[in-house]
DNA sequence: CAGATCATGTAAATTGTTACATGATTCT
DNA sequence: AGAATCATGTAACAATTTACATGATCTG
């Protein structure tokens, strides 16, 4: 359902565009968020179309088939937003990483979290650079889509930087507890 | 892969476990983090048992059968703690909505925020409740697990709230910037 | 003894990933 | 001409959800 509704809020944005385009959008803009593979968004075209929330507008060269939102399209989106509650579990393997981190060696957890740090960093540039590529849209008359996620995004890669030098900080606290011989060594040995 | 990873981590700091167990584990422990149901787990467990992930301890009446990490499985936990970089994407409903708002009107998307909060808050007493259930066990021997996602889950929550607050903030300022006849007034008409 | 909870499974449908397959157009 | 990119699909497999199905045990 999400994809379909992923798709419908991309095609409502910009008026109307083909499978390939919808992939590059979808790659462009929502992969935070919800990515798809054109494997997957292909046949979902088809059947969105079955439905009637898309119409073919246009076709072009070997089946390069346009799309638009129609009424009814374009109606599910909002109803979906205004009446669905989304569910809040996340469901990422990064806070499972988290949630196993003390199965580890204090050393060994201190580099799954520097790790963890450093692709967060680059996926934060990632975001900031997205947040500089939409601000010229805004200024057109097109809808700023996204710019909401995106503020949200940032907001979150930035949390869990805190949140990975705090816990860093927590389990050389713990490890001194342990071997009090002056910081983390007891956990070096191994 | 994940749920396997998943459950692996349960087994591994309760020592062992039956399908049941770690159906009410993962709803009390990590449904936040990565959820699944019974129908999902039993097969699963079937397939740690193959691989040898797993063993059978003991099995009770009515084919109730208690399961115990084995080395190979522990191994394998620690193995992909340390080696397997997760990937970013979080494929969150809630992140989709916060994406799709500017198609809705000022008033409607206001609507949908609060929603959230609201959502959001019933989510974060749930985890505050969970950690205040999860201190009693780290007086014991047992590994913390869990305690640092809770933590990171916590925040989460909280910066989500944030979010909400500072974008309803920037909605209605945005509102009122189209139709500055004070206030949001504007996007009430609908 | 009725209702809650314990306890385990299977089946069908949906969703998502990876790999396979093909061919056109554009740029250098 | 060869490489990059445009462009669209299918197939096989894996993961997940929802529904079906059954029966034991415990509590009031």
């Amino acid at each position: 359902m999400s994809l379909r509704i992923a798709l419908l809020g991309l095609l409502y944005r910009s008026g109307s565009a083909s499978g390939y385009d919808l992939a590059r959008s979808v790659e462009r803009s929502i992969t935070h968020i919800w990515s798809a593979r054109h494997s997957q968004i292909y046949p979902e075209l088809v059947k969105m179309h079955q439905d009637g929330a898309i119409r073919i507008e246009a076709e072009g060269p070997r089946g390069r088939k346009i799309y638009a939102i129609t009424e009814q399209g374009a109606a599910e989106v909002r109803d979906w937003l205004l009446d669905h509650r989304p569910n809040m579990s996340m469901r990422s393997e990064w806070a499972l990483q988290a949630f196993l981190l003390p199965l580890l060696e204090p050393d060994e957890a201190l580099g799954v979290l520097e790790r963890m740090r450093s692709m967060n960093r680059t996926y934060l540039d990632f975001l900031v650079e997205m947040e500089r590529n939409l601000r010229p849209t805004f200024l057109a008359r097109e809808k700023p889509i996204g710019k909401y996620a995106l503020d949200l995004g940032i907001r979150h890669a930035r949390l869990l930087d805190e949140w990975a030098a705090d816990t860093a900080v927590e389990i050389c606290r713990d490890a001194a507890r342990v071997s009090p011989d002056g910081g983390a060594s007891g956990a070096r040995e191994r």
